[in-house]
RNA sequence: GGGCGGCUAGCUCAGCGGUAGAGCGGCUGGUUUACACCCAGUAGGUCGGGGGUUCGAUCCCCUCGCCGCCCACCA
């Protein structure tokens, strides 16, 4: 016999040996069976599980799980990123921690083996821990995107794009962190709005007045970068400088004379109208500085300190202290006109947290713009779908409007860029050594010295060619001819661009074929006040904890019922709790069975079962398998929990379960013996259904019933068929005859409830004007209804009898046609007449009956209720058919 | 500036043209031998405001207001 509570702290790790000791998780053999594959998005390597995670895997694993029972071969493919910069920031931090030498102190290749080592030690934490969400990814492909075989296809792509001309090194204004030394790209800056202050400084004219005017006043945000100002412009027409366009201004530090030009960037609506022009630290002013080809002077170093070109008393300065010093000294020279306090965007990286540089320099670019059009047709087509749909318009929107993708990284930990470099700076890409040595003596007629660039490709770059590289490419194997494309990718709207639209591109351009032809797009676990969660907030929820103390498959549960949330999920620990109970509640059910003899009968076929509650029961199994499946199908994770929510809880154990008491208690054999095979086949059905959300506690319960009797199980419960049950199991009788009771049983309930008749008192029902149907009905039923209501017997009267308290039924709700409602209407008022109830035993109650008014009273109310429910069906009825006559009048 | 979400019971959320729902919390009752991680009952909402379409709007349209996210820009 069951325990009453299951337990999943010894009953997970348990179950998920043995699903992994029977290879189930591995894709099956049948050549025949359809493929169905997923590839993880890598988490870090070094990182460990959070609550976003734990969404996100557990959707994967609930298709996964799903699609293998309905045959499929699954192949759900795990692995880790090595996460470039958050990696190379996490060693960098436990090497200041040490106190021993820092990452350049160490040099390139001790540091890099450093973080291997790292590496080695933490990697493995996040695998055991998908492990414990329950996560059935075929840990035999696991993968890497540092792998030997992972880096080669990285090569591959690089070596064949430049030679394709869509990779090319260019000298440019790339964003800048300051901390980590490298360019970042323009998804991993962060705009955050904060204090700032416009400095209105004003610029003397180099060759004395024109008219009146002596000097420019411009306003910046940035006083430091003044040092680099090549030139001041106006808007060509603006009339307050029409004379100016042209004279020189005397840079009011540097000395160095820079000319006013005409650009229509300048705004004659802000500030003065003139704006200084800074062509080596500012976008926009690099683009004016091309057009009127003006001096680029690059005034920081790599620190964002101030170098050389300026003048010696700032050399050197931290950017901030310029800032700071070079507001001092214009107010000195008294040419501040003014600081006026504002809140302005700032670009920060969103790793180190540092405002970012714009900042002149040699990358290589991916040209994105090229790859991004098949990536844009295939979604168009519809050769890849967003669910929900709404999300393509993002995409969209970035993919029509990209800018060139920045791969280069000038970090130590990742794929180094494949180019080398001849003595006179000549560049060789190839994905060898040995094939660059040739291109260098092709092309010297000699063997020369050549040197490997020095940078590394961004992570998204390899993370771009998941889906194939995972598969093995550039090699052709099976697994790529079988598993590419992939169906379903999961993952978060905040990496559509850095991840989805990339593998879009990349995928189509290696592959000739989308790297999925769905992607679902979960929605972003927050904390409470609606903050992203990260490791960097400190605000993280783990998951570890809550499978801990509630088990998997609650959380697993809580994931999924919550996941149609379009873009918030605000975790609340009483929910999981509640799914917890859920588990519970089938459990029991389970032990139910088990107490009443419920055992799986061989060969036993539902279609052959005669009892009414035994042909309701089967239909509502059909109706919820046929829901849960398509729901599944369609990434309707919610509802698919909804569904199985409802009806194990509310439909089996609250009435088929309760139902079936007096059967299973009762004399007739036969009926019994159909019901206790019946309620088996139903739970089984019960576990198989269920099984993708709640895999731990349906294969327990799948190995106990088992065992306890009946015919032995074909496989466990992660292999066994999905339930494909037919529609004409649907038994409409059965459904208004059970429907009809429940709703006799819920009125006597409610009426006993507010008639405060106590629990233990048992009151006879007394049915007032029961037409024939309603008389056999609960002849039928007798048993069932004196069980459930409490009654002490089922009367029936034409009239109502003396002291009888009359009371309107309640009906169920639900979804209904305008034609259906209004029988309702009417069906509702005559229902209202036909049943009775009358309270016997109760002093209390009694005495409400003893007095005439109140009967009268409640007589009158019931007439008074029904007299208001017949004109309101009238009356829908009238402008309906008012409706139906102006419909008729236009066709 | 452009785009996208959200605003429904005390809390967390579902419903998205037909008599307002669930879970949790509240209240009342419960020694019904599957389950107190339970059972039965019950209170609590003018579905953010205002217009419109419709026989009928929480649901569709317009508009306003908060809250949040993304993109772009900011001298």
């Amino acid at each position: 016999m069951l325990q009453n509570r299951f337990d999943p702290k010894t009953a997970e790790p348990r179950l998920y040996a043995q699903w992994e000791a029977a290879g189930a998780f591995a894709p099956k053999d049948d050549p025949n069976a359809e493929a169905f594959s997923i590839v993880i998005p890598p988490p870090n390597v070094t990182g460990s599980l959070h609550i976003g995670h734990a969404l996100n895997n557990t959707l994967q694993d609930v298709l996964a799980r799903f699609e293998r029972m309905r045959g499929k071969a699954v192949l759900w493919l795990p692995g880790t990123d090595h996460a470039g910069i958050a990696t190379q920031m996490v060693v960098e931090r436990m090497l200041a921690a040490e106190g021993g030498p820092g990452r350049r102190d160490m040099g390139r290749d001790a540091f890099v083996e450093r973080v291997w080592k790292w590496k080695a030690e933490s990697s493995g934490t996040i695998q055991n821990q998908l492990r414990r969400l329950g996560a059935s990814c075929d840990w035999s492909r696991e993968r890497f995107t540092l792998d030997e075989g992972l880096s080669a296809a990285v090569r591959k792509v690089f070596v064949q794009l430049y030679k394709e001309g869509l990779i090319y090194r260019d000298k440019r204004l790339v964003n800048w962190d300051p901390h980590f030394q490298t360019a970042i790209s323009d998804l991993e800056v962060l705009q955050p709005t904060v204090d700032g202050a416009y400095y209105h400084f004003a610029y003397p004219l180099a060759d004395g007045p024109v008219g009146e005017v002596t000097e420019v006043v411009v306003a910046t945000t940035r006083p430091e970068t003044m040092l680099g100002d090549t030139a001041v412009a106006v808007h060509p027409t603006d009339e307050r400088y029409q004379g100016l366009i042209g004279k020189l201004l005397a840079h009011p530090i540097t000395g160095r004379k820079i000319p006013i030009v005409a650009d229509e960037y300048a705004d004659p609506e802000k500030g003065s109208g003139a704006v200084k022009i800074t062509p080596a630290h500012d976008f926009n002013d690099f683009q004016v500085g091309k057009r009127h080809g003006l001096e680029m002077i690059n005034i920081f170093d790599a620190y964002a300190r101030l170098n050389d070109e300026v003048p010696t008393e700032f050399a050197g300065m931290d950017r901030f202290d310029a800032r700071r010093a070079i507001t001092a000294k214009m107010e000195e020279l008294g040419l501040l006109r003014g600081i006026e306090k504002t809140r302005h965007a700032v670009p920060h990286g969103d790793r180190s947290g540092v405002v970012i540089e714009p900042f002149l320099t040699d990358q290589w670019y991916v040209n994105a713009e090229v790859l991004a059009q098949p990536a844009i047709k295939a979604v168009e087509t519809g050769d890849m779908a967003f669910v929900p749909k709404n999300w393509e318009k993002t995409y969209f929107e970035w993919m029509r409007n990209i800018e060139p993708w920045c791969v280069s990284r000038q970090l130590w930990w990742g794929h180094r860029i494949p180019a080398w470099y001849g003595p006179d700076g000549h560049v060789f890409v190839e994905e060898t050594e040995e094939a660059v040595r040739a291109a260098a003596r092709a092309h010297y007629g000699s063997d020369v010295e050549l040197r490997q660039d020095e940078d590394v490709l961004d992570t998204w770059f390899s993370s771009a060619l998941w889906p194939f590289s995972t598969m093995g490419w550039p090699e052709e194997t099976s697994d790529l001819k079988r598993f590419y494309p992939t169906h379903t990718l999961v993952t978060g709207f905040d990496i559509i661009f850095f991840w989805v639209a990339r593998m879009m591109m990349m995928g189509l351009h290696f592959m000739d074929d989308v790297p999925f032809k769905r992607v679902f797009i979960n929605a972003l676990v927050r904390d409470a006040s609606g903050q992203k969660m990260s490791k960097s907030k400190g605000n993280v929820m783990d998951p570890l904890e809550l499978v801990d103390e509630l088990g998997a498959d609650a959380l697993r549960f809580t994931m999924t019922a919550m996941s149609g949330a379009a873009r918030d999920i605000k975790l609340s620990k009483q929910r999981i709790e509640g799914y917890r109970n859920f588990g519970t509640k089938l459990w029991n059910a389970a032990r139910f069975c088990q107490m009443n003899e419920c055992v799986r009968v061989e060969g036993f076929d539902p279609a052959e079962v005669k009892s009414t509650l035994n042909r309701w029961i089967r239909g509502e199994t059909v109706k919820t398998a046929e829901a849960v499946t398509k729901a599944l199908e369609a990434c309707a994770f919610d509802d698919a929990a909804a569904s199985l929510y409802r009806f194990i809880w509310n439909v089996f154990c609250d009435w088929y379960l309760e139902l079936a008491k007096p059967v299973l208690n009762g004399e007739d054999e036969a009926a019994k013996a159909e019901t206790r095979a019946m309620a088996a086949w139903v739970l089984d059905q019960c576990l198989k259904l269920l099984h993708p959300v709640m895999p731990f506690l349906t294969e327990e319960l799948w190995a106990e019933l088992a065992a306890f009797g009946g015919p032995k199980r074909g496989s466990m419960l992660i292999v066994a068929d999905w339930p494909a049950l037919p529609q004409a199991w649907i038994d409409a009788e059965a459904e208004a005859e059970i429907g009809w009771l429940v709703d006799l049983v819920t009125d006597v309930r409610s009426i006993r409830s507010e008639m405060n008749v106590p629990p233990s008192a048992r009151a006879p029902i007394v049915l007032v004007g029961a037409n024939a149907v309603t008389r056999e009905r609960l002849a039928r039923h007798r048993d069932l209804i004196v069980t459930l209501a409490r009654a002490s017997d089922v009367k029936e009267a034409d009239a109502v009898p003396a002291g009888a308290a009359p009371f309107a039924a309640g009906e169920a709700t639900g979804a209904l046609s305008i034609a259906e409602f209004i029988d309702l209407v009417a069906e509702r008022a005559r229902l209202a007449k036909e049943i009775g109830v009358l309270d016997g035993d109760i002093e209390k109650t009694r005495k409400k009956l003893d007095n005439p008014d109140f009967v009268a009273r409640a007589k009158e109310e019931v007439v008074e209720e029904n007299r208001e429910r017949l004109a309101e069906a009238e009356e829908a009825k009238a402008k309906l058919q008012s409706a139906l006559a102006r419909l008729e009048a236009v066709a």
